[in-house]
RNA sequence: UGACCAAUGGUGUAAUGGUAACACAACGGUUUUUGGUACCGUCAUUCCAGGUUCGAAUCCUGGUUGGUCAA
C-alpha cells in the first residue's frame, strides 16, 4: 500500500512516521508549505526548523521526503476566505478551511492522488459502519480534533489514516522520546498556522484597516466606548474592549452600522443561547439521523474546539413548506435550517464558526454545517 | 463673582491618623492547531506646595482642577 505522510515537523506527525514503518508501511513523507512568504513582505513561517526535523525523520525512517508548496492555494482558499468571512462580520475558522482545501484538498489533486492512503498527524479515527468509513473521535478526548475535520467528504475520509488518533498525548510523546525524535519535546503548534508569529489584530489590520465605531450596552443602549473596527471582535470575545467596569462580553454586532454591543458580568443571559442554526450541512459519511423535519434526533455536538461535547437534539426546517417528498438523500440539498437545541446554555455562539454534529454515543462525527 | 462639595493607578470604588484594598482594563504567561473562553502573574506612596504629628490618603493652610447651588 502506497502512504502518503503529511509531516510537520512537530511531535505528533512525527510519530505518525514512526508508527507507520512499525506497522510494516514504507510512507513518503511530504512537507506542505503554507507560509505567506512572497505576499506583501509578511514573510514569516518559521519553517526552517520544522523542515530541518522533518528531514531528520524522513533520514532516520528512510523514507522519500519531499517538500511541496501550496501557498499559492492556501492564500486563495484560506486566506482569503478568513479575510473575507471577517470583514462580513462574521468568525472564520481557517483551519477547517485548511483540512477541507488543502491538506485533503489542493494536496490530494497535486501528489495525493498516486496515493492509496494519506496518513496524518490529527488526533481522530475511523469507524467501519454500516461497511462504510465513518471518520471518528480521538482516543484522547481532551486532543480530539474531529471537530477541525468536521467538514470533510466521504472521499475524504476514506482515504484519510489517522496512526496516533489512538494514542493519548502521553503516549506520542513517550514514543517519540524512546525513539529519540527531535520532535519529542517540541512545544505544540497553536493559534492560526499561516499566522505563524504575526498577531492576529495586526494581520486583520493590514487588509481591513481600522473603522471606528461605538460600543453600546445591549440592556440599555447606552454608549460604553469606541471600537476600531468591528471586525477585530467575535461574538463571545472579552478581551479588546478596553472598558473598565466590566467584564464586558461581545454579544452583538451590527455590521452595517459598525456597532458592537457589549453585555456586562459573568454568566449574563445575553451572552448564553440554547439554539444553534446552521445552514448547509452536510454529512460526510451518510445520514444516521433519519427524517429530521418529522422528528428531532439525539446528538452531541461541539460549536468551538473544545474537550468536551453538548448533549442536543438536531432537526431540520425547510424554508419553504411545499417540498413534499422527505426523500433522505434529498435532504442534503434541500435549502432550509439545520437547528440544534442544546441541553445546556452555550456562551459564544458566533456566525461563521461550524457547528460539528457527533452521534449520541459521542464516536462518530456525522457532519457539519455552518452556524447563522 | 460668592457659597458648598470633591480630587486615590487607564477606569470605577475602598482604606478617615498607623504605613494603599477590590473590580474592570492593559501587559505577560498557562490552556487551546480558529477567533474566543477560562486560569495564573505584573501594574499607584494617594492633584500640587507647605504645616501639625513618632507617624497622614486620612487633620490644618494656600493653590490648581472638576462639579453643584447662588447671580
Amino acid at each position: 500500500m502506497n502512504i502518503a505522510a503529511l509531516v510537520s515537523g512537530g511531535v505528533d506527525s512525527s510519530v505518525v512516521v514512526h508508527r507507520l514503518k512499525e506497522q510494516g508501511y514504507d510512507p513518503v513523507i511530504f512537507y506542505i508549505r503554507i507560509g505567506m512568504e512572497n505576499e506583501q513582505g509578511f514573510v514569516d513561517c518559521p519553517s526552517e526548523e520544522d523542515i530541518e526535523i522533518t528531514t531528520y525523520i524522513a533520514r532516520k525512517y528512510g523514507c522519500k521526503f519531499e517538500i511541496v508548496s501550496l501557498h499559492q492555494e492556501y492564500w486563495e482558499n484560506v486566506v482569503q476566505y478568513t479575510i473575507d468571512t471577517v470583514k462580513r462580520g462574521l468568525t472564520p475558522n481557517p483551519d477547517m478551511m485548511c483540512n477541507k482545501l488543502i491538506k485533503f484538498g489542493a494536496f490530494e489533486q497535486k501528489y495525493g492522488k498516486d496515493f492509496d492512503k494519506i496518513a496524518t498527524g490529527h488526533y481522530a479515527t475511523t469507524t467501519e459502519y454500516h461497511s462504510k468509513t465513518f471518520l471518528s473521535t480521538a482516543k484522547d478526548s481532551f486532543k480530539d480534533q474531529t471537530y477541525f475535520l468536521g467538514q470533510i467528504n466521504y472521499m475524504q475520509v476514506s482515504k484519510l489514516m489517522f496512526p496516533i488518533g489512538d494514542l493519548y498525548k502521553k503516549e506520542v510523546r513517550e514514543i517519540a522520546a524512546q525513539a529519540k525524535l527531535p520532535s519529542a519535546t517540541r512545544k505544540d503548534s497553536q493559534g492560526i498556522c499561516f499566522l505563524g508569529k504575526i498577531n492576529y489584530n495586526d494581520f486583520i489590520r493590514r487588509y481591513l484597516g481600522e473603522k471606528k465605531g461605538p460600543i453600546i450596552e445591549l440592556e440599555t443602549g447606552r454608549k460604553l466606548g469606541e471600537h476600531q473596527g468591528f471586525w477585530f471582535h467575535t461574538i463571545g470575545q472579552r478581551k479588546g474592549l478596553g472598558l473598565s467596569g466590566g467584564p464586558w462580553y461581545v454579544v452583538g454586532k451590527n455590521v452595517e452600522e459598525n456597532i458592537i454591543y457589549a453585555s456586562r458580568g459573568y454568566d449574563t443571559e445575553a451572552q448564553y443561547g440554547k439554539t444553534i442554526k446552521m445552514r448547509g450541512f452536510r454529512y460526510i459519511t451518510e445520514d444516521l439521523l433519519g427524517d429530521l423535519r418529522s422528528q428531532s434526533a439525539n446528538i452531541f455536538f461541539k460549536i468551538r474546539h473544545t474537550p468536551d461535547f453538548t448533549a442536543g437534539k438536531i432537526r431540520f426546517e425547510p424554508f419553504s413548506v411545499k417540498t413534499e417528498k422527505p426523500s433522505i438523500s434529498s435532504l442534503e440539498k434541500e435549502d432550509g435550517i439545520w437547528i440544534i437545541e442544546s441541553e445546556e446554555p452555550l456562551q459564544g455562539i458566533a456566525s461563521g464558526q461550524f457547528g460539528v454534529v457527533y452521534d449520541s454515543n459521542r464516536k462518530l462525527c456525522l457532519g457539519s454545517g455552518i452556524i447563522s
